[in-house]
DNA sequence: CAATTTTTGGCAAACGGTTGCAGCAACCTT
DNA sequence: AAGGTTGCTGCAACCGTTTGCCAAAAATTG
């Protein structure tokens, strides 16, 4: 009786947090039984677990997730790699494993990686322990260097497809086709790929989509770059374009293109009446730049619960085995108004 | 030595990472000797020192952070709660935390609140224990319970001013004065605020500050709404100030202030022409949307990194009593096209 | 009603570090 | 050369949980 009297005569602000001993000792239980009564309900008599909860509550006792982590290994935490906070099209992804994350009552690490391969490995490892598994948006890991990590630790890659890790991969490149039959239908017939960097995975299956569809369509596709995809690169992208004599292009994705658009503007070019544009993603502002840009449509932020979901369902021993190791998403092409009717031919 | 050889014989994987221990009986000394040796470097012989570190590198020897949490108390962590991941100005703001927060060391843990004061609340206190400070980004929370909060945990709130928290006040309503001299003198005299969310405090501060702008001017303001912050609440926000007759407005933030820009497009309402806009923050896509938006540029990514360094300062013993209370950052207007001169009365 | 099984709850040992205290050299004093 | 410092290192307790193992109590069985 004694100790559950003590846990009332404390009225003062209890200044530290309660622990799971505190708890105990004010329901009159062993930590044991305490720790059991609140994470393992059944290994303990209902009566005594209502009796344990109730001091929990009045206690407002909340478990050290430390100390939790220390014994079980469990951190109910996941880290999430992102090559560069800067870009929107993480943002959409950092939006879905929130969501998907805050849902399964997890917390979420986000790291930068800065485009760097030695600072994702490093972090992956200086974290490791901290986290019970991660989603990689866009690694820059070598395929190897990636293998040998997921046998280390539960990964999902965004993006990425390698031999031996879960993916969930965005099919941009299925839509490439689509992309070049709608400029091929509106009279395109030389069309650019404003290229993204080229440690980029992505980037590469763009490259190798168009250049198989420019196949089927019998059209001359070519590549100009690369170019950082960021807003500010668009400018030179735009010039090199221009200089190409291109009618059209497929932009790596739509930072880029946005960033053409501006720079054309302020040459004085007229988009789509002069050039048009497609650019990949679909990401914030894509629908209210100047003009609305044409883009194959990427579900970036189902792309994010998509990841945790299957990250998740491995780190759970119950539906390990029948977790998915990869997922397709499609895309589709949003048709705006960057693209239009090819120009006339020039006058030489 | 035998123990020395022992960690060396063990080429296979070592499957478990390497623990203070491994690192203590490899070099030959106590595991007290070896904590001290890497984290107190000058109470230790340098020689044993030297043959610590080179143990802990070959055998990749990292901390276990928990473990370390659960003595020290501290975490390196720090949590940053956003009101809305969707929101592209926290994107700024975790731009700022995540450059500053990794240049010293420290992690960030992300967190969405979802504009909910109770889930702020909520996940202040299951998390506490997880992180050294936490920075809010827009809190919902009243006065009186985030003073409390301040008291139990250290706290910097971003464009909040309440007393005895720190915080970082991006000065939005000081450069209101200077967007509706703007307006004036582009000769408006009928001018709307564009109310955002009630429970939001910058809200009040920019309505407030407009009021006495009005007054210091001698020209009507009046306020509508008040409208979620989100692109999609421009369209009736649009409507409403066409509705009321005035030649321009100031918005609560940009993502409604570009909301407005798509709907007024729509209605074939020009802009500037028949209706100036301002927005505040100046956000991503506020260059580029059409027409171009002028509006009160707030170093929002500065605003997260001051906050960090604020946070970091008081966590250190040394600093903490030199630590700023408040920082403001000032705003300046950057005119761009969703601005012009008044149109000319219209005819009755 | 004794023997056996099932519940229920406690003891104590981890987990991987940090840190106060104490022991022990080797160095200075005088 | 004895006593006093100082510098370095080890011992052991502790942080707050989880969990394997065991014992007591209760329920079941023959």
């Amino acid at each position: 009786m004694e100790p559950l009297v003590t846990g009332q005569l404390v009225v003062g602000k209890p200044d530290r947090p309660a622990t799971l001993a505190d708890v105990a000792t004010a329901s009159g239980v062993a930590t044991s039984t305490a720790s059991r009564a609140l994470s393992n309900p059944t290994r303990v008599n209902v009566a005594t677990r209502e009796r344990i909860e109730r001091a929990a509550r009045e206690l407002n006792y909340q478990p050290n997730s430390h100390a939790r982590a220390l014994t079980s290994g469990k951190t109910r935490t996941i880290a999430v790699l992102v090559s560069d906070v800067t870009n929107p099209f993480y943002f959409d992804i950092i939006r879905g494993t929130q969501q998907q994350l805050k849902a399964a009552g997890y917390t979420q690490l986000l790291v930068d990686t800065e485009e760097s391969d030695e600072l994702e490995d490093g972090m992956l490892h200086k974290l490791r322990g901290s986290f019970d598994g991660a989603i990689l948006a866009a690694s820059r890991l070598t395929d190897r260097r990636l293998s040998t990590l997921a046998a280390e630790m539960p990964l999902v890659a965004i993006n990425r497809q390698t031999k031996g890790v879960a993916s969930v991969f965005i099919d941009t490149p299925g839509g490439i086709e689509q992309a070049l039959g709608h400029l091929v239908s509106l009279g395109h017939r030389d069309i650019a790929y404003v290229s993204g960097p080229e440690t980029s995975w992505p980037n590469e299956g763009r490259w190798r989509a168009l250049v198989r569809a420019g196949e089927h369509y019998g059209v001359a596709v070519r590549r100009v770059g690369p170019f950082s995809p960021k807003k500010n690169a668009g400018a030179a992208a735009a010039d090199v374009v221009l200089n190409s004599g291109v009618t059209a292009c497929i932009a790596f994705n739509d930072l880029l293109a946005i960033g053409m658009l501006m720079r054309l503007r302020e040459r004085g070019v007229s988009v789509p009446d002069d050039l048009s544009i497609v650019g990949c993603d679909d990401i914030f502002g894509a629908d209210f730049c100047n003009p609305p840009l044409t883009t194959l449509t990427a579900p970036i932020e189902q792309a994010g619960r998509v990841a945790v979901s299957m990250l998740l369902a491995r780190l759970d021993s119950q539906t390990a085995s029948a977790a998915r190791q990869t997922a397709t998403l499609p895309t589709h092409l949003t048709i705006r108004s960057s693209t239009g009717p090819a120009p006339a031919e020039r006058p030489q």
